[in-house]
DNA sequence: GTCTATAGCAGGATAGAC
DNA sequence: GTCTATCCTGCTATAGAC
């Protein structure tokens, strides 16, 4: 793998671990195992970096949710699946935790990905929710928008809750909360 | 007010703007009008400061959430009141927030009014839904305590799609989200 | 492309005067 | 209690050699 993969790839991972003001060019370089001089060739500064950064691991969240989001099952099915799905939920979100990040949210391109990412993924759940209703699955005086929302909250609040614990065990109640509540909107 | 008043009060502000590791003494002492004498005079250094600045965040939360909590109305009246209440959703949570400094998460006393403030109030809502079951409003299928983090969790998360849109109306869809799926589990 | 040297600046804290 | 001076460290970046 070559050095500017190496630095984004270490980035990607401190930026997800610290968050952007607290990651330090130098110790990019050293997850990285890359010197000074590299990581200002191939990129402008800091800022350029972790942007590119975030563009990749935004992508890669996009992916991850959508292989859900579009495989197999029902539109139901596919909502609780997405809710149910295994996460390191000590780590978070690698993209809702930028959101904390107030250089982030002051920096276009930084702040770019992660409302980019959020919004696409609430929009994508909203879709699904439609869909359950028009399939019949799911009650149809739920909005699919604020239902959709709702199930996304709980997932970035529930990382929130376990962080805050220290513990695994907040964010599967929440996750299980969600997925009661959404069954007992099911249609029959 | 006095000088240690300012400091404390210009901590909570940062903290809650800023988080821990990006909010400098220096700031402090610019925002509460007090020199590097007073701060270091008064507490032992930055995490003193931080700790007990915290600690009154995490009171005023909690009574905040307490008066509506502990309220008028039924069970599932004050759930969603509290679900439904003002909040500055772009500000973000004072106590939730911290969630994202590794050095608070890192650190005992930054981290216990934290954790406990967010287990408390998980208690407090399950204690409410396991009222609110009890008095015949709510299923009785659903699990208190999983139902009372998915709640703690849409507001918290609530916070974070708003903050990455720029916008308040994430959080007011999430809250709706959460308001209809529980309007679809009262009983009757 | 990568290295080392160097720069300017801010963070967090201590010392000692007043 | 508060002030100023001072310290050391690390951040972010630039310069110029190789």
């Amino acid at each position: 793998m070559d050095t500017r993969q190496r630095l984004l790839d270490a980035t990607r991972e401190l930026l997800w671990q610290r968050g952007y003001a607290a990651t330090s060019p130098n110790a990019i370089m050293k997850a990285a195992r890359a010197g000074q001089g590299s990581l200002y060739h191939h990129f402008a500064g800091k800022e350029d970096l972790a942007a590119e950064a975030l563009r990749g691991s935004a992508e890669q969240l996009r992916e991850e949710a959508a292989a859900i989001l579009d495989g197999e099952g029902s539109p139901a099915e596919r909502i609780e699946r997405y809710l149910t799905r295994e996460r390191d939920s000590l780590r978070g979100c690698r993209i809702g935790r930028m959101t904390a990040d107030a250089d982030v949210l002051t920096s276009d391109r930084l702040r770019q990905p992660v409302s980019e990412t959020l919004a696409w993924l609430v929009d994508r759940l909203a879709g699904l929710i439609a869909d359950a209703q028009a399939a019949g699955e799911l009650r149809a005086d739920l909005d699919p928008r604020a239902t959709a929302s709702c199930v996304a909250s709980t997932v970035q609040g529930g990382y929130v809750l376990a962080r805050a614990a220290g513990s695994t065990e907040p964010f599967d109640q929440a996750i299980t909360g969600a997925v009661q509540l959404l069954r007992g909107a099911m249609v029959g």
